[in-house]
DNA sequence: TAGGCGTGGAG
DNA sequence: TCTCCAAGCCT
């Protein structure tokens, strides 16, 4: 057998496919070379970036990357860390059991992989959260390595190069962009590649009005020749979202506002929220708020999510208003932890309003807990 | 295997 | 205000 010298013996060759040598042209001048996850590439630093990168747009992940890599510089600071603190820290950033699984893949790279981030595509794929475009997007990236990618750019730019019917979302146009993107991509300078087949997607192909008259690919575009954009790719059948209602009972006591952890699974997954209840007299009725009187019903708001759509009631119980105090013993400020300590459980945290609190929160509960602070600050 | 899983920008 | 969907993965 012969001996493989390089790791990627096809690395240094030229590539000839006029495709990717167009695409390539393009990306000299013209592709994306200082995003922060560009700057002194590392398997560690890609990985966080293309975790972050999914469903999500480059600009919102910028803030969130530098405050990760900052207050996480190598992956062991990563695994060390409460899985808390990382939902902290990914607080408003959404999907997350992206932040979940990016803990618990840390902690296999630290001991699976000796601490080592691993650089043979089926170990990278094994870690949670990381799937083949994930994996290939990473190892490319930072090693040259020849896999490819299917990002929500390169899909566009496929499905409108080849002019593909049928939805991405099917499992069968899913399997065919794979084949066209494995079919298009060199074995090569595979990270400029893959690199400039997502700039293309996000500043040239882009979903509405694409500028056709300055991409590389014009001559040979299907879409281009049909003067077809926003016929490719196919759009998702819509269906009307449905909509759900639920009350947050805010129980305030000084400073303090009671909170829960909620399930890993499910939505908002490991993230404290307010106690939820499906309707009001539920509220009323519960441990919790019995023997006190509703301070404030707040305004209603919608939130909405991927799936569904959910109405939000706050519902406001201080259980120190006077008059609630003489209903209820009153529990000293300090002892806050105690009150009601029968129906807490030990997934109950007293949040304060003054204090710096880490741990993972969701968008419309951090809103309202601003704002409470808010309040309160200015009503002293 | 199709549906669950967040949030915000753009139009 | 509403719709669409973005550097996808997991079950």
């Amino acid at each position: 057998m012969q001996a493989n010298l390089s790791k990627y013996p096809l690395a240094q060759a030229l590539v000839t496919d006029p495709f990717a040598k167009s695409v390539l042209k393009w990306f000299e001048q013209y592709g994306r070379k200082h995003l922060p996850w560009q700057q002194q590439k590392s398997l560690y630093k890609v990985w966080l970036s293309e975790v972050m990168l999914q469903q999500t747009q480059v600009a919102t992940v910028i803030p969130y990357f530098e405050r990760f890599v900052e207050r996480f510089p190598t992956v062991a600071d990563l695994a060390n860390a409460s899985v808390d603190e990382v939902l902290h820290l990914w607080t408003g950033l959404g999907y997350y059991a992206r932040a979940r699984n990016l803990h618990k893949a840390a902690q296999q790279i630290r001991d699976k992989f000796n601490g080592e981030f691993p650089i043979h595509f089926d170990d990278v794929l094994s870690l949670s959260g990381v799937g083949r475009s994930t994996a290939g997007a990473i190892l490319s990236s930072v090693l040259d390595a020849p896999h490819p990618i299917l990002d929500g750019n390169v899909k566009r730019v496929l499905s409108r190069y080849f002019a593909l019917e049928g939805w991405a979302g099917e499992k069968a146009v899913e399997n065919q962009l794979w084949q066209l993107t494995e079919q298009v991509t060199p074995r090569s300078q595979v990270a400029d590649f893959n690199q400039a087949m997502m700039d293309l997607g996000a500043m040239v192909c882009t979903r509405s009005k694409p500028k056709c008259a300055i991409c590389p690919l014009e001559k040979q575009c299907k879409t281009n020749e049909m003067q077809a954009w926003d016929k490719f790719p196919f759009k998702k059948p819509k269906k009307t979202l449905p909509e759900r209602q639920t009350y947050f009972l805010v129980l305030k006591q000084g400073s303090k506002v009671l909170l829960e952890k909620r399930e890993a699974k499910g939505i908002w997954g490991g993230l404290f929220s307010f106690p939820e209840f499906k309707t009001l007299d539920d509220l009323k009725r519960s441990d919790l708020v019995k023997n006190l009187q509703i301070s404030q019903q707040l305004i209603t708001f919608r939130h909405t999510f991927s799936h569904f759509h959910l109405d939000i009631t706050p519902v406001l119980v201080e259980a120190d208003l006077q008059k609630n105090a003489e209903k209820q013993p009153l529990v000293a400020a300090e002892n806050v932890g105690n009150y009601l300590s029968s129906v807490s459980s030990k997934a109950d945290y007293w949040y304060d309003l003054h204090q710096h609190n880490e741990i993972g929160l969701a968008t419309p509960v951090k809103r309202i807990l601003d704002e409470l602070a808010f309040t309160v600050k200015n009503t002293i």
